[in-house]
DNA sequence: ATGGTCGCTAAGCGA
């Protein structure tokens, strides 16, 4: 089973991208963040058109948003209940005997202090959440998403650079590697490809020659609980999509496991 | 140190 995340930044406007990276890759689930559209507006014709038949929406107007679409039938579950501000940010699925969930963490704004920056705050207050939510061990279970930190130092071009840039602070990337520890999750994109390689997801609208440059981040994640670690096959961060016209500032990450 | 670019919706916010 393959099953691919992507931050796609506004689901409507691209579309066109979906169709072509499902043809390209074929996922057999895909999870999608900042779909930006209600419920209504998801365009579930052109997914049934990819053969993704089965989607799982949970949309808000204008912002945020996330979904789950499926060739195989899914059984949609309450949303995991991370957000304080109660945003769209989280779905959950159970299909072919495995849990999906996705997440769209909080970016968190500009300045890593919670007291002066409330965005920020509202950042560790869902890492809080997922703390608790994942602490145990569970089975089966696939969090994808764009969690909106890069943990490692390999997962930013410049370590020492990023130390107090928001997704690559201490109390962020400390956080999230708790919440990993604690839930029992395996970091299948790093069970795939170890430090030291050094592999992002996202790279700024803002550097034009982003491959060039190379100034990525690792904010999208493929987590899986142990049991299922044995099950990986590969993992690709599909980044070709990063040049396509109007791209998505993340590219999409696809794991397969067997089975 | 600054500004650089997007998408939403209709001037500015969030990323």
């Amino acid at each position: 089973m393959r099953i691919a995340t992507w931050n796609i930044n506004s689901v409507r406007i691209r579309i066109g991208h979906v169709a072509r990276f499902v043809t390209d890759a074929k996922p057999d689930v895909l999870c999608l963040q900042e779909i930006k559209c209600r419920d209504g507006e998801f365009p579930l014709n052109a997914f049934a058109d990819m053969g993704m038949r089965h989607v799982h929406v949970v949309g808000q107007k204008g912002w945020h948003g996330v979904a789950i679409a499926s060739k195989h039938k899914l059984e949609k579950l309450p949303s995991p209940p991370l957000c304080p501000a109660e945003e769209a940010r989280t779905a959950a699925v159970r299909l072919k005997g495995v849990t999906i969930q996705t997440l769209y963490v909080p970016a968190g704004g500009e300045t890593p202090q919670p007291v002066e920056n409330p965005k920020f705050a509202h950042k560790l207050a869902f890492l809080e959440r997922m703390k608790a939510l994942y602490r145990g061990a569970d089975t089966n279970l696939v969090l994808t998403g764009d969690l909106n930190i890069a943990p490692g130092e390999h997962d930013v071009w410049n370590h020492k650079q990023l130390l107090d840039v928001v997704s690559h602070t201490p109390v962020e990337t400390e956080a999230l590697e708790a919440i990993r520890v604690g839930g029992g999750f395996t970091d299948l994109m790093r069970a795939q490809t170890p430090e030291p390689a050094k592999i992002y997801t996202w790279w700024s609208y803002r550097n034009q020659d982003w491959r060039g440059s190379n100034r990525g981040r690792r904010l999208d994640h493929v987590w899986g609980t142990a049991d299922l670690a044995p099950a990986l096959k590969s993992m690709t961060i599909h980044d070709a999509t990063r040049d396509w016209d109007k791209p998505s500032d993340h590219a999409p990450v696809m794991v397969e496991l067997k089975g």
